[in-house]
DNA sequence: ACCTGAACACCGTTCAAGT
DNA sequence: ACCTGAACACCGTTCAAGT
């Protein structure tokens, strides 16, 4: 059912996913989908969740610097893997399923133990959130579009992201910003 | 000729920017429009290069990391000011009209003054920018469809974007991440 | 429950022709 | 240069009806 949509969207991109070709695909009539799916966002939203089950969580006894770093890192590469959700990512802002409440959660743990609580961690974990669909969003649509200013290889953009990623973790963790009112 | 693109949009969204929606405003044919714009995207990309026109740039002299940080604030902010327009500027990673290029000019010269040249620096203005894109995005997005999960208030999402601004300049100006190879 | 036929109300873009 | 008429090749979605 999803399969096939998932299979559609590999093949010709988020454009070559519409409603009329994914039922022809399946044989059917272009209406006999919204029995199954109650709209073509509803779809994306399922599709999106399911990347995010993509993404696997670290040994919870790690250091929360390290367990924080391979969590994006982590998301950062499933969300490559599935370039054509990136920008639904941004606009559904980030997936509200099953998956991405238990990445949640498992940040969550990990700001703890830094001793970030509160409306700090909720901050941390936003920006971090953002940073990281933020990174996918460009790498994803450079290397969906070349242009004659030279498209910027995926491997450069990747170490990008570890780069920035460290300076936020570092600013995070530093206790940079709002006086220390904790 | 723009202009009226520009209000349309205002008034109606993205969804509601299309090109026989804007043609009828001009009392024209929806193919007269292509006498003036090669396409729509041409259209969008024009648009946005006209919301960074909207950002002031610093004042030269003034401390690298204060004036990193106003021109990324007074950036979001102009974001903010055309909420349709966001998702454009990520899928088009940021416009590369006249107006983005002078603002990437301007950044360059700060992380100089703060001893970031090279490949960092690059490194540097590009996580900058792809965050800064990336919360507005968050910001308008969630400004645009109430959920039932509390819409999140505006003023608190700026005030995350500052926070997480904050850090990442602490940590690109402490010189965080890879070995000191400069 | 799940499907079909037919329709509604749209899109962006192109082509030939006019002035 | 800038416009029009007409068309091409599409969209997502709904409604009534069938099994």
């Amino acid at each position: 059912v999803l399969k096939t949509a998932e299979q559609l969207l590999a093949e010709r991109g988020l454009a070559g996913l519409t409603m009329r070709g994914l039922a022809s695909r399946l044989g059917v009539a272009p209406n006999a989908l919204y029995s199954h799916v109650s709209s073509k966002t509803a779809l994306i939203d399922d599709l999106l969740d399911e990347v995010l089950g993509l993404v696997d969580t670290p040994d919870p006894e790690v250091e929360p610097g390290t367990g924080l770093e391979s969590i994006m890192r982590s998301s950062f590469s499933a969300l490559l893997e599935h370039p054509d959700l990136v920008p639904s990512f941004l606009a559904r802002q980030g997936a509200r399923g099953p998956n991405a409440h238990r990445l949640g959660e498992v940040m969550f743990a990990f700001l703890a133990r830094a001793g970030i609580t509160g409306t700090r961690a909720e901050e941390a974990r936003r920006v971090l959130i953002v940073y990281t669909i933020g990174f996918a969003a460009l790498a994803t649509s450079s290397a969906l579009e070349q242009d004659a200013a030279g498209p910027v290889p995926e491997d450069e953009l990747t170490r990008n992201f570890a780069s920035g990623l460290t300076w936020l973790l570092t600013g995070i963790i530093s206790g940079a910003g709002r006086p220390p009112s904790v």
